[in-house]
DNA sequence: TTGATAGTGAAGCTTATGCTTCACTATTTC
DNA sequence: GAAATAGTGAAGCATAAGCTTCACTATCAA
């Protein structure tokens, strides 16, 4: 499927268990694929998919040196999330507000 | 899949745009399953099948009166959200504050 | 009571997703 | 240089996800 805007693409990312199995893996520390791999009992080829996925939408940053590609996380992604969590608590808030405004107005029955 | 634990839920259910569109919907006001439908172009039935994922995830929250099902959003679910944000976010910091701890430390080298 | 309206349930279709295997390319290490 | 190590790429497979259609129920309205 093409993911286009990015709010579109974390929340798929996130939406994965072992995706965000990875995170939770590199909030401690980076680690390479191999460690990543023994770790979530997948093979490197599936790591590396994940990471794919991780990396498009900013929540890991991948790094290869020699032969070995240390993977850490990035709150680029993170941001996206929480921004797009402010703006549904916003819109919430003022609909709360405005239902208040309603309870608030002076009793017109008779 | 079955989903156990109410993050993967969440994630999970967040991860597709039409829900993500409903909810877009159900932020500014309640409405009706027959309304949803319209605005996204898909059928009642489509609709219904998106609905039980929301509620089940404690995002939306539904309630039939006679033959008309009205849905309104449910915060619940986004806390659970907000507070796997804030967990990764602390285990962030405390990662950011060992690597300041020992940029911090006095230099041994000769 | 007849007809329209609002939604539900089951079945099936198509595409996407997560994974594996196998072959292959780089790097180290002995 | 030979053997081990770390990862990549292409292909294929099973299952899940998102939809639709069609048949059906329940409610409201004339």
């Amino acid at each position: 499927m093409k993911r286009g805007h990015s709010v579109d693409r974390v929340f798929h990312a996130l939406g994965d268990p072992t995706r965000r199995a990875i995170l939770d893996r590199l909030v401690h520390a980076p680690t390479t694929v191999t460690r990543l791999a023994e770790g979530l009992g997948i093979t490197l080829t599936a790591v590396g998919q994940h990471l794919q996925i991780l990396e498009e939408c900013a929540l890991v940053r991948t790094e290869k040196l020699g032969r070995v590609r240390t993977c850490s996380i990035q709150y680029l992604g993170f941001d996206v999330l929480e921004q797009w969590i402010r703006d549904h608590r916003s819109l919430w808030a003022r609909r709360l507000d405005r239902l208040a405004d309603v309870l608030a107005e002076p009793d017109e029955r008779k």
